[in-house]
RNA sequence: GCCGGGGUGUGGUAGCGGCAUCCCUUGGGACUGUGGAUCCCAAGACCUGGGUUCAAUUCCCAGCUCCGGCCCCA
């Protein structure tokens, strides 16, 4: 019977993964180049990794199983909370700031759809030991930096806030502790009249809601710069508060930078360990349907809750499938159809009625020779000369080297160009020369 | 968990209560030392299960799955 795949899940095809690992590599590239080292963590935890990070909820969304020993498992429904457990077990000697990025795959048992599987792929950083405004900002930058290597910055909005804002309005309108967290949750889901409901009910006073409402509603196209300036005017930043003054020195950190931003402080999250600033990167264009953020991040404290000392921690994560779909696909002429085409077919010419062995030795030298260069295809198939030459063509190939009885007399091969059909017999060392010039040539162009 | 729309060779399609069409893909041959064209041969599919029926790929139901949306989004 015929064995589908599991739901949720993708093949990829090598033009698919020739497009995924130049982003990866691109992607790679930035963040060591910014100082920061590569880490790995397993594809399964402990279940309480994950259900003390977000609560029990969480449970019915991850591929959670018992092992043969009875242990709670999880496989990893993003990376954090393991990058932090791992720091809080072997990392707590390191200098701070400790920087680290990784790129790993995450599960997660949830219905697919549009930029949605159960298996995906997730690219993030982490500042551990800093949440100040200059780590913020890092990070933030750093998020942009890579997507604009990728050229998808054009595509995206970035919007910054800080949960400090809006939790001292909450506070200031004498908000039970208890049930800050559940405004919080109702502002990032940008469920208005239901947070002013709550705040009604909890007795705080009309002209607090009414700032906290123009405080979240503060989504306007405030950019970069400006919305230092803006915010400000607009009293959004006051001087007396801790929050407002890190947040106003974090965009000033960002300009210097250079990236472009909405100030937005209606991102919020519902869980109280994250402690400043958040940001989120949005695809714009529509192509992503509902799912449609591909960045999300901000500070946060988890060490104490996985049992390691309190330590301040800033990061982001991107979604990475979701960048592979806004990756411009390039017409390389590397890679055409899933296969390499820029490549050398060798082929060895087998007689009738007659022993190749030396035939085929002298293809497998000359294949090796070739391969120090050059991407080569050598007949696996015991095929004749006819459709080894059909399959090179199939291949998009651009030289064929012909090597026969004849060739092996008289110290030489043919090379064929395939495009042109030309065709010489010249010596080995002769031919890798030609052929490696040529195709490195074709690479650069 | 909920709602809507789909599943015919690798892929793209036509069709219909009885014979499944074309493009295509793959292998081989015509072509025992020269690819793309042409011709020939061969191989390749009705998602799964149940029901109705003399007969189901077709109609009905359920499941699986894909696509899109809701919820959720650590």
């Amino acid at each position: 019977m015929r064995i589908e795949r599991a739901r949720g899940t993708r093949d990829f095809l090598p033009e698919e993964m020739w497009k995924r690992r130049t982003m990866e590599a691109r992607m790679r590239d930035i963040a060591e180049k910014w100082g920061y080292g590569e880490i790995q963590t397993p594809s399964f935890e402990r279940s309480e990794l994950f259900t003390v990070k977000s609560g029990e909820g969480i449970l019915k969304e991850m591929y959670e199983f018992r092992d043969k020993g009875g242990r709670h498992l999880a496989l990893r429904p993003e990376l954090t909370a393991p990058v932090i457990r791992m720091y809080v077990n072997e990392l707590k000697m390191a200098p701070k700031p400790t920087k680290v990025y990784y790129f790993g795959n995450c599960f997660r048992y949830e219905e697919p759809q549009k930029s949605r599987y159960r298996e995906f792929w997730q690219f993030g950083a982490e500042i551990i030991g800093s949440d100040r405004p200059e780590a913020q900002a890092e990070i933030i930058a750093l998020a942009y930096h890579i997507l604009e290597s990728l050229g998808i910055h054009i595509k995206a909005e970035l919007y910054v806030g800080h949960v400090g804002l809006i939790r001292e309005v909450l506070r200031a309108a004498n908000v039970e502790a208890d049930k800050i967290n559940g405004v919080m949750r109702l502002v990032d889901k940008g469920e208005r009249e239901e947070v002013i409901e709550l705040l009604r009910e909890t007795g705080a006073k009309e002209d607090l809601i009414d700032d906290l409402i123009s405080l979240v509603d503060l989504k306007v196209k405030v950019k970069g710069k400006d919305a230092l300036k803006e915010a400000r005017e607009r009293e959004i930043i006051v001087s007396d508060s801790d929050a407002a003054k890190e947040l106003e020195m974090l965009l000033q950190i960002l300009d210097y930078y250079g990236v472009v931003y909405t100030l937005n402080p209606g991102i919020a999250r519902g869980l109280d360990y994250y402690t400043g600033m958040v940001f989120e990167i949005y695809e714009t264009g529509g192509r992503l349907g509902a799912q449609n953020q591909i960045c999300g991040g901000g500070s946060y404290r988890l060490a104490t809750l996985f049992g390691g000392d309190d330590t301040p921690s800033t990061g982001f994560a991107f979604g990475f499938d979701r960048l592979a779909e806004l990756f411009p696909q390039e017409t390389s002429d590397l890679k055409r159809g899933g296969v390499v085409a820029v490549a050398v077919v060798v082929v060895p010419i087998r007689e009738k009625n007659a022993d190749s062995a030396d035939v085929v030795e002298e293809a497998i030298k000359i294949a090796s020779r070739l391969r120090e260069h050059i991407p080569t295809y050598i007949d696996v198939m015991s095929r004749n000369l006819s459709a080894q030459l059909s399959y090179a063509n199939a291949l998009n190939a651009s030289f064929a080297v012909l090597v026969g009885k004849t060739e092996i007399k008289e110290g030489k091969v043919t090379v064929r160009n395939l495009e042109t059909g030309e065709q010489e017999k010249i010596g080995v060392e002769e031919c890798v020369k030609k052929i490696t010039k040529i195709i490195n040539h074709k690479i650069i162009l």
